[in-house]
DNA sequence: CAAGAGCGGTGAATTTAATGCAACGCTTGA
DNA sequence: TCAAGCGTTGCATTAAATTCACCGCTCTTG
């Protein structure tokens, strides 16, 4: 909408770290744009840019007065979510930011269900670890998020917890396969596979190992759950994932680690804080958090 | 800020009820204005009032586009009380909606308390009963609501709670006030002066007495306090009012009355849910919340 | 029942705001 | 030392918003 069209340019500017750039990629003059932003820094009474001999950077100022237009930006996707709603559109647009492991299963299961009502709502989903998860929500670039043991959690609204036990992925022949639980540090004598230290399964491996003086040395460190779970029937090692990222029968099989041993981490479905969403990603939250209670108690 | 212009301008359409109205009162000509809602409406893609023959009125996409500014108001506010304290002015206006009680002593003990660190911040302190206080947060006329039993709550986001008894007031040779807690029973036999019923401590005490199989049959009801306080000393009747808002030695004499006869009420500092403060409110909330805790437990 | 007041809306003229163009002063890296 | 890239500015130009005059309509009122 055009009241926003000076907000949009000045995070155009902001991103191009330039008025000259930024005025090429608007389609308008650098003298155009300069003017803009030079009326608003009046009109505001604050200036907004430090003028660098290169370009020019946002200052503290214009880093709020950028939030600002942020949430401009998001609270009027939920007032045009509204009236969709209202007049029975039904339409809409839901961005997810997500642990690997709701990739598989989980949230595909789920969008089926929910665009099997409201065939008008579509998704982005983005894999991201948990640090990025939560940046994204800040940035208004998420409606919501759903991740293994989320870091910082400022600016994190928790909307649903589930407890998530880590499980031992095994190639069908592997030895450690015959025992319906194993310890932790059967797991670790045996060459491992393991996330990167990104990631939440492994921030509840490293100090569950330290703890039993024992270190998480892996063999194949990788950031992807879909090369641990393939790479694990090339190979007899031991592989990690939460419940939710795995079914069996797809070749490997998952056995329990005593939970004395590792503890379980958490499941957090979440939005920013004090945002209010638009119409669609309200309604899917919603049933995600109904989803995640139903989910079969493994622990 | 003049991006806000078009909806500031729609907001004085939908209060006088017609555009030739709202034009007057800012100056412009009716077509202006005419074309200016014309031009929102087609760029929206949405109609936002219904045209009658006498005028327009709101349709519910345009309530919702009105609520949408409001909220947007209200952000740019706190924007700009953020840049102030930034730049060290420590600025800002607070505007409370309180009960009456609050009125003598505990709010201007507290504002006089914030100002002597923060000489910059302005209040305005709306006297409002339960039901007008939670409205004028819904519609960010106000930025904090203390409220001492709150009738709907939708859209009221608790930020502190305490209990509050209900004393009964009394002229010091009163023959109640021998007593050093009273029953209710003794309260009613008595004539007794009673606020109004939008008034929470009545909304305490009707049920109290229905319990009783007794009725509140006041002498003398009224919508003031400081009416009550003043009334008991030319008459023997019993008042009420909470202890927050009475201090001894002003005549009259406050009674506890007993507990399983009248139960206690709450309380509430509360601001509208999902909306961020500005600065000045947000911390003069805190030392409420601060001072609300220390009070003296009359329990 | 007719006249008039009050309403929202429209076309053309006019005023105001925004933009484009060309050029300046400045810093920086080749 | 020179060219490239930057923000900025004066002036002409274009686009947008406003005004003015007027239409058609509905309801009230004498």
């Amino acid at each position: 909408m055009r009241h926003l069209e000076t907000f949009r340019l000045i995070a155009a500017v902001a991103r191009a770290g330039s008025i000259r750039k930024a005025a090429e990629d608007a389609n308008i003059t650098a003298s155009a744009l300069n003017r803009r932003i030079a009326r608003f820094e009046e009109e505001f009474g604050e200036t907004l840019f430090e003028r660098l001999p290169r370009g020019v950077r946002l200052n503290t100022v214009g880093e709020l007065v950028l939030q600002h237009y942020l949430t401009q930006k998001s609270d009027l996707a939920r007032l045009r979510s509204q009236v969709a709603d209202l007049t029975g559109e039904r339409r809409g647009h839901v961005t997810i930011a997500c642990s690997q492991a709701l990739v598989p299963y989980f949230l595909p299961e789920q969008i089926a269900i929910y665009r099997q009502d409201h065939p008008g709502v579509t998704f982005s989903i983005n894999v991201r670890d948990r640090e990025q998860a939560e940046q994204d929500l800040a940035q208004f670039a998420s409606d919501l998020a759903l991740v293994f043991e989320p870091v910082h959690m400022v600016d994190f609204n928790v909307l649903h917890s589930v407890p998530q036990p880590i499980y031992a992925i095994l190639a069908p022949d592997h030895p450690l396969a015959a025992q319906p639980e194993l310890r932790l540090r059967d797991c670790l004598d045996w060459g491992h596979i393991a996330p990167s230290v990104k990631i939440g399964v492994r921030a509840l491996l490293d100090p569950a190992a330290k703890n039993k003086n024992r270190a998480v040395a892996p063999v194949v460190e990788t950031d992807s759950f879909e090369l641990i779970r393939h790479y694990v029937l090339h190979e007899h090692l031991v592989g990690f994932q939460i419940g939710i990222g795995l079914q069996p029968d797809h070749g490997f099989v998952m056995r329990k680690i005593a939970e004395k041993d590792l503890p379980h981490g958490h499941l957090l479905l979440g939005q920013m804080k004090g945002r209010a969403l638009p119409v669609a990603a309200y309604r899917f939250a919603t049933q995600l958090a109904r989803a995640l209670e139903a989910l079969p108690a493994a622990l």
